[in-house]
DNA sequence: TGTAGTATCTTTTTT
DNA sequence: AGATACTACA
């Protein structure tokens, strides 16, 4: 024991944490609360195996992002040997898997240089599909038939079981689609994100050797951010850690926020049911936050009543009140959040670096970076549009696809003719059909033009340039010397350089610009890393993801989704944008607790990333879609306890043209608590209505109750409105 | 086949 | 309101 103690590794630990970590055998459960020093109980243990004498390469950790592998190996590399941190398996579930699948592609009929399909690759086959499905778009729309197959895949239902478990035609058409996509992708030699999940665990179970050689491998299993594992991931950590049965989950319940995308919270009890032996511990001591942040987090999380049990505590200072702003509108919203960004600058106590904001959707973060801008402010967006997301990127991209995996049908597409090369939607057409009847590529189809009927002579004579183009530059590559100048010569060839050069508009030039940063960023990787290969640069970049990109240690103000906030914590933090219908952010549907519940973990996830300082606020008016909507502050704000809150109204109001709306129109700030479950009147969805100001409308949505019941009325002279039945004086016809 | 003009949609959250 | 997708023409 003794010995123990003097372990460097060991010390800076609380016992709770300490004894988690030596906690070296078999399964191991650890309910982490905010702020509890969960990475470090990681990194620490991981170190403390190496210490022991477990080999690194025995070693696999899981996390939710690339970036948290990338700051737990170095954290790693302090506490231990640097070389021995290099050894270990760290990264997210979806590239150690991708890693895993390339080395054992052939077993499941694919090449090791299988293109890796983003959301926006499978939505385009998605789209096809559908087309030649013939159905009315309205009630099978790609988004939400993707989605369907998405959940499906994370719960391990083939297209099979799909069609079998269907209830009715439209399950039993989705499940076709779902079958073609599956095919189609196969063919393409593609795996979607889901796939890397289903594939991995479709290798282990039809090839057990192939599975006993991984759980040799890794002999000990940690899991970071457990609370956010779907079906699939729990599965496959059950195959890889059956064996030797060291695995070590950590995880908070209050901060699962992925159940959309098939998180399931029951993972968690289900560990405890798989492996009855499981020892569990708790991280209860908060290091990160004020006690009043803590208290006000803790307030509204109570509110959730699917939870664990437990308390959170901190021996921080008691810290100051959060403050919560009232605004106008979304343009004044951004401009308070700036104002006091500069008041807490000039007060000298934080920098730009310590602040961030935090919002619900992306779309909001144009009025802040607006506002930033016009006053010079350094700020980074996360998120959002990311560089890889571009089409002039995904554009050369495709190109590069291509070279690797002829195969890859929406490599093809993408290109074929981009730059415009005289291949429009007929030829195309002509092509997919004839790929689609002989279960063959495109690009394998351009062997047999003179087979494919309604081409024009000066298509195939456009196409057969084309493969020879991509042939002979694939021979060139695969000499494996001058890889780079051979990519930058195929790219100049391509002629997307000088499409944009002739357009010339100031956002050719930006997209010009990107190609060019894109191109050096190539060069970087392949002569910074002697053996690695463009078909490693591909798949790298395929999972990477925006947070894992930015750098957050420099002096700028962060700017990101509250998903993206996930696992960081700032000085500073503003949450934004806090109305009913935006966050909590309902899309109109039937509602759901669960939903409910998940967006009061979400915010809950928001204040606890906060070390001293809360901002919280909200705007009465929003603009969306060139509507105006009134607002109603989020629900949320009246669940946190009132003594811990102090309310404002924005000052610097914006000029606005005087409705019949006046100040008694909106909620007094003080009335935050009253917030109470009376029954919403008479009025029903359907209903039409006259308003005295904006005239006959009908009503589409309603919610809340008592002082907050509002509807959505959608009125023939101006559109939709969100009004408060309060002051509305709505008028039933 | 490419373009100009028009209709329609957009805003969840991410690997 | 602005961007994208679709349609009718050159």
């Amino acid at each position: 024991m003794h010995k123990e103690e003097d372990n460097p590794i060991l010390k800076n630990l609380n016992p709770a944490q300490r004894e988690a970590v030596v906690a070296v055998e078999g399964p191991i459960l650890i309910i982490a609360g905010a702020g509890s020093g969960k990475t470090r109980v990681l990194t620490h243990k991981i170190a403390y195996l190496i210490d022991i004498g477990i080999p690194p390469q025995n070693i696999l950790a899981l996390t939710f992002t690339n970036k948290a592998a990338q700051v737990m190996k170095e954290r790693i590399a302090s506490l231990v040997n640097p070389e021995a941190s290099k050894r270990i398996w760290a990264g997210t579930f979806h590239s150690i898997f991708a890693r895993i699948l390339r080395l054992e592609a052939h077993y499941l009929g694919y090449t090791s240089n299988f293109s890796i399909y983003d959301t926006e690759d499978s939505l385009n086959i998605i789209k096809r599909i559908l087309q030649n499905y013939n159905v009315s778009n309205n009630k099978l729309n790609p988004d939400s038939v993707h989605h369907i197959i998405s959940i499906s895949k994370n719960k391990v239902l083939s297209p099979q079981d799909f069609i079998r478990n269907a209830s009715n035609q439209t399950e039993k058409i989705i499940g076709e689609i779902y079958k073609e996509y599956q095919d189609y992708l196969q063919q393409n030699n593609a795996m979607d994100f889901d796939d890397l999940l289903v594939n991995t665990f479709e290798l282990f179970s039809q090839f057990p050797e192939i599975l006993e050689k991984y759980q040799n491998r890794f002999n000990f299993i940690l899991v970071d951010e457990y609370q956010d594992t779907n079906r699939v991931q729990y599965l496959v950590l059950r195959q890889l850690s059956s064996k030797y049965r060291n695995i070590t989950v950590v995880g908070d319940d209050a901060q699962s926020i992925y159940r959309w995308r098939g998180a399931d919270i029951r993972n968690i009890l289900d560990f405890q049911k798989d492996f009855p032996d499981v020892k569990i511990f708790r991280l209860e001591q908060n290091y990160r936050s004020t006690k009043c942040i803590l208290a006000a987090a803790d307030s509204v999380i109570k509110f959730n009543k699917k939870q664990i049990e437990k308390k959170l505590w901190t021996e921080n200072p008691e810290g100051e009140l959060i403050e919560l702003y009232q605004c106008e509108t979304e343009k004044d919203e951004a401009n308070l959040v700036v104002k006091k960004i500069k008041e807490l600058i000039s007060g000298g106590e934080y920098s730009l670096g310590d602040i961030a904001i935090f919002y619900r959707t992306n779309a909001q973060s144009l009025e802040f970076e607006n506002a930033l801008r016009r006053e010079n402010i350094n700020y980074v967006v996360v998120g959002g549009l990311s560089f890889y997301k571009r089409k002039e990127v995904k554009d050369v991209l495709a190109y590069l696809r291509l070279l690797i995996n002829p195969d890859d049908n929406e490599a093809f597409v993408r290109i074929i003719n981009e730059p415009p090369r005289g291949i429009g939607k007929t030829t195309l057409t002509h092509l997919l059909n004839y790929s689609r009847e002989n279960r063959i590529s495109l690009f394998k189809s351009l062997e047999h033009l003179e087979n494919i009927p309604n081409l024009q002579k000066r298509s195939i004579t456009i196409l057969e340039e084309f493969r020879n183009w991509i042939i002979t530059t694939q021979e060139k590559l695969n000499e494996g010397i001058g890889t780079a100048e051979i990519i930058n010569e195929y790219i100049k060839n391509s002629g997307l350089i000088s499409m944009y050069e002739e357009i010339a508009t100031d956002d050719a030039f930006d997209r010009l610009e990107n190609i060019e940063t894109l191109l050096s960023d190539i060069y970087e990787f392949l002569t910074q890393n002697e053996n690695m290969t463009l078909n490693d640069y591909l798949q790298q970049i395929s999972l990477i993801s925006d947070i894992d990109e930015k750098n957050l240690s420099t002096e700028q103000v962060k700017m990101m989704t509250l998903h993206s906030a996930k696992g960081l914590e700032f000085p500073v933090v503003f949450i934004v944008g806090l109305e009913q219908g935006l966050f909590p952010l309902n899309r109109f549907r039937p509602k759901d607790l669960d939903d409910e519940e998940e967006e009061r973990r979400l915010f809950y996830v928001g204040l606890t990333r906060a070390m001293k300082k809360v901002f919280l606020t909200y705007a009465k008016i929003r603009h969306r879609f060139g509507d105006e909507l009134y607002q109603v502050p989020s629900k949320f704000i009246s669940e946190i306890d009132r003594s811990l809150l102090l309310t404002f109204e924005s000052e610097n109001k914006t000029f606005r043209r005087p409705t019949t709306y006046s100040k008694e129109t909106f909620v007094n700030s003080n009335n935050f608590n009253e917030f109470d479950q009376t029954e919403d009147g008479v009025l029903r969805i359907g209903d039409r209505v006259v308003h005295p100001f904006f005239g006959i409308g009908k009503v589409e949505h309603l919610e809340g109750s008592g002082n907050f019941a509002q509807a959505l009325v959608n009125f023939e002279s101006v559109g939709r409105k969100r009004l408060m039945l309060q002051y509305a004086k709505l008028k039933k016809l």
